[in-house]
DNA sequence: ATTAGTAATTAACAAATGTTAATGCGGAGA
DNA sequence: TCTCCGCATTAACATTTGTTAATTACTAAT
């Protein structure tokens, strides 16, 4: 789900491969709080955010797990359950108004049937991201809400600024009510 | 990390690939408590356990963070270190006297050249993997230590039965002390 | 400007875990 | 058999977060 990768953002991957791509690239517009992928749901797209912010998270019955945040230039998908058909963990929803570039599944896998190299580069993009994703989740073990968050005030400006304080605790792990005491704490 | 898959078990591979791998695959053996990579390393070696139990970790300066346990028949990785040679996030090291068949880097990587259907088992590989790590790390966010114990003890026998407790309080994310607390809960 | 609805803060209490320390248990080896 | 040492249990206390609820702040629409 971490789309920030060293070798192919979503700015990289349209340079080297849009030309390709005339006819299964897609622009659309998303109005905030509009959700382009239901957990449960097999997607059928790869995003480029060209302008907005996506939230990425997972629901379990009665709480919200969110994962993620997205904004300009980012590769935005649910990979595995594009690759291999199955259900996705997550929904993905608009913060903001949102423009898009839509790569459709079909066009994507038949790209990848006719370039070895985006195989080799979707296989690095894969590898990446799981060790983006095992990073996100080791903080998300090993240091406290407070640490995360102090941290993402440090490091994550652009969430800090756009993104509802909500949000923030949910992607935390911790209720709105407690974030709201971290930040206040003495 | 996580090495149960559907698509392609230690046992499965060995039995596709094990003819083509004449040259690269030892047999070794691993008194208790062995090291097998240390983190921060790069990994060279894709293991299969013949014949005991792994445990494989990540060390945040004062405590261990447990991520798996592995027993017979399954294939132990860190993939992501060895095909983009970057710096493990995890050490694995033995539980009991385990044997092992190991498969070299190069090796790995001269075969994976050498044959598309085993790049391919290998993309599904990490994909699965992925989804299984996502499953793990999810429950462990979004269940209570107390559920995620009993859900072992009902789901997970050989962990319960193989593992020592202060190991178990460690993949469950939290101290020995506590573990024994929800033990003897009511 | 008013109002209504959502978001954020603050307070009070309950529940769970961490920490430290003392005790009990059990196997390995002398 | 005895001793030692690591593992597991139990207890007491501190810390943190969750929950509920009340209050305040903010935003958008009329």
């Amino acid at each position: 789900m971490v789309a920030e990768q060293k070798i192919l953002d979503g700015a990289a991957f349209l340079k080297k491969y849009g030309s390709m791509l005339t006819d299964g690239l897609y622009m659309e517009q998303a109005p905030a709080l509009t959700t382009l992928l239901y957990q449960g749901d097999i997607s059928h797209s790869l995003y480029f955010i060209k302008q907005g912010s996506l939230r990425l998270w997972h629901n379990n019955g009665d709480k919200d797990i969110t994962m993620q945040f997205f904004f300009e230039n980012q590769m935005v998908s649910a990979f595995e359950s594009i690759y291999l058909a199955t259900a996705s963990l997550y929904s993905i929803e608009s913060l903001e108004n949102t423009i898009l570039y839509r790569l459709d599944r079909d066009n994507l896998l038949k790209l990848m049937d006719n370039s070895e190299e985006l195989q080799h580069d979707i296989l690095n993009f894969i590898c990446e991201r799981f060790i983006n994703y095992q990073h996100y989740f080791l903080s998300r073990i090993k240091d406290s809400p407070a640490e995360r968050y102090h941290d993402l005030v440090a490091n994550e400006p652009r969430i800090i600024a756009r993104v509802p304080q909500h949000y923030i605790a949910s992607y935390l792990g911790i209720t709105a009510v407690s974030l709201s005491r971290i930040k206040n704490r003495h």
